[in-house]
DNA sequence: CAGTTTCGTGTAAACGTTTTCTCGCTAGCA
DNA sequence: TGCTAGCGAGAAAACGTTTACACGAAACTG
């Protein structure tokens, strides 16, 4: 018999290979490899040696067919350019790899076409499950997945099917938080840029935000809720929209980061300084959030939380025996205060200057 | 026999059952859904009208395992939180769906272990071809790849394996542009902050760095030069040994731009000001350098055409008879001038102040 | 010590495709 | 009319696994 092939050259090993090297049959090494517990320790050491020296690693795709789990999770997003997104399919992926799964990503782009073929291609792929965290999708799709029985998790909104689960974000507490650190400086006009309202999720939201508003005495002006669409372009084309308004805000809260960024851009086009004349406050606090001219005082959600929570429901949810989704508390947000929130405008004239009259004016106009 | 199930109930279709359905043989549906020219026209409209009504798809796993080909690219990259690289994805998906590939995707994080299993990965998945976007990878997974005979396309650095084909990027023109610029603003002194110098393109931006400033006249200052990382922690603290200095640049250049993105926040933080007290250049040109504070000038290098380049290089390496790597013209870069440059603090105060003698002093020297 | 479990291993049948090979039919040519 | 080409379609063999099943040996039980 030859010595050991050198290792790296690979002519095509199959398990056959390492079986008859280690003189077993196939049945023994496929059992060692997946640790099947009833393999006698001699045979395991001699297929483990063998699997070393040939440095063999099983067909994926012959694994699938036959087991009809292929290990793979989908995770459709809005968006991968949006920071948010990375930062969330890394966590997913995290904890997805140490269950041992791996993960197909989709981005949809808020597009129906690339929507579709992103559906189409998990399915394709047979995921063993799918997260769709692009925070409002067409209804259409949840039946597709639903057909071919496929676990779901949906973020906010979610079918009542029995194999998807829903994740809940408390938007509410991070808004309120947010409100609240406003109105203690003295914020009474708040403004909202909401995400693209055909999502539901932005719609949540949005009236959490009126929600808060109304809980602390005040009420919203339809006025300054614009609706945005999650993208810098969006955040900036929002704010033009805004201050192309007879009046103004003094503070503005905005349903993502990114928004937040086109804004505080738009300000600075505009030669208005943050937070002196505007008060912003973003919401997911990506990382970029601590680095931006000033810092964006935004609302931290967790995406490592949303990530393992997602991974969770669907793994639990794969072996339709096992245990049902394990309590499912909501995610939870929270305030993050940096510097783009201040004393709003009249009142820092007034310290600074005394000059009541001439704020006024401006305000006025 | 009964009507047609309604389609999206989904009873595990597979090609039997479309063939049967078509009365053909199921190598008639394999041929016509491969578009095999020689099926009869008549059969061919059975097969797809069967197709239709049962929603049926092939089963990706089982035509890979008897094709040998998994119609799979990976796209390794270093760091997917990094925005330059999600712009990367989206349009390497673009190109690669529109060839009729997917894409598997890998972030190595600069981590050995992480690198270890992303190729791992790769190989178990079968992938077709893979691309290494990483901007400078440890060498030992060419060989893993070469091992397993599968075409890769690496960027700037790459092994004289015939299956495998490097990128070239023309990182001098943009870099020159760069300095040019700002030498007519009247800057000589000119730092440079680069990425992880382990990292063989990193070296190599470095060395355009350097050779553009001796063919403008000027010695590169090697106290200028920091190594940073590519985050932007990196740059913040980059910028920080900078500042540490006992005599300051009036200019900086990052290798990109999210490391210029954590030097305009630590100057922020130092209360220093861009352009007035430093002008500073990135290098990529991500979405994000139009919407800083002040707007990013930078280097852009279009992903779009390292995406196009990249695909169009391992589809064409795929079937060894084809058209060898087709021409390869170097990936252009140019700069796109903002606002974070402009003229040195010196000139600036001296034409504030009228102080002429100071600047000359210091030009000379 | 015979009979019955228990246990560990091997044999073989799936899984859903692609693809080679074969075969029957039609058409072309002598 | 008879023979050969050519062509389209079906039968069957892969592809590399997992897993149900069978089987022999060892370990109990009575």
């Amino acid at each position: 018999m030859k010595r050991a092939p050198k290792a790296g050259v690979a002519p095509k090993m199959d398990i056959r290979n390492v079986a008859s090297r280690a003189r077993v049959s196939i049945a023994t090494v496929s059992r060692t490899i997946n640790h099947v517990p009833t393999v006698a320790p001699a045979l395991a050491a001699r297929v483990w040696k063998a699997v070393e020296e040939l440095n063999y690693f099983p067909n994926t795709q012959a694994r699938a067919l036959v087991s009809g789990r292929s290990r793979l999770l989908g995770l459709i997003v809005s968006e991968i350019t949006n920071p948010f997104f990375p930062e969330l399919i890394q966590e997913f992926e995290n904890v997805a790899v140490e269950r041992g799964y791996e993960i197909l990503i989709g981005s949809t782009n808020y597009d129906v076409k690339k929507t579709e073929s992103c559906v189409r291609r998990m399915l394709e792929r047979k995921v063993d499950g799918v997260a769709i965290m692009t925070f409002g999708i067409e209804e259409l799709l949840l039946d597709r997945f639903a057909a071919g029985d496929i676990p779901t998790v949906f973020i906010d909104l979610g079918p009542n099917n029995p194999r998807s689960t829903t994740l809940v974000v408390d938007y509410r507490q991070g808004i309120y938080e947010g409100i609240q650190h406003l109105a203690v400086l003295g914020h009474r006009k708040i403004g909202f840029i909401s995400g693209p309202l055909k999502m539901r999720s932005a719609q949540t939201r949005k009236a959490a935000f009126i929600d808060c508003l109304r809980a602390i005495g005040l009420t919203a002006d339809s006025a300054w809720m614009v609706e945005g669409d999650h993208t810098l372009d969006g955040g900036r084309d929002a704010m033009q929209r805004i201050l192309a308004l007879p009046e103004w805000p003094t503070a503005i809260m905005c349903s993502n980061d990114m928004t937040a960024i086109g804004v505080q851009h738009e300000l600075f086009e505009a030669k208005l300084r943050v937070p002196d004349d505007f008060s912003l406050i973003g919401f997911d606090d990506i990382h970029l959030a601590e680095y931006t001219i000033p810092p964006l005082t935004t609302v931290r959600m967790s995406c490592k939380d949303l990530a393992y929570a997602a991974v969770t429901d669907l793994i639990s949810n794969l072996d339709p025996e096992g245990t049902p989704p394990p309590s499912k508390p909501s995610i939870p947000t929270h305030l993050i205060v940096r510097q783009t929130t201040g004393l709003p405008r009249n009142a820092l004239s007034d310290l600074a200057h005394g000059k009541k009259s001439k704020a006024r004016a401006e305000l006025a106009k």
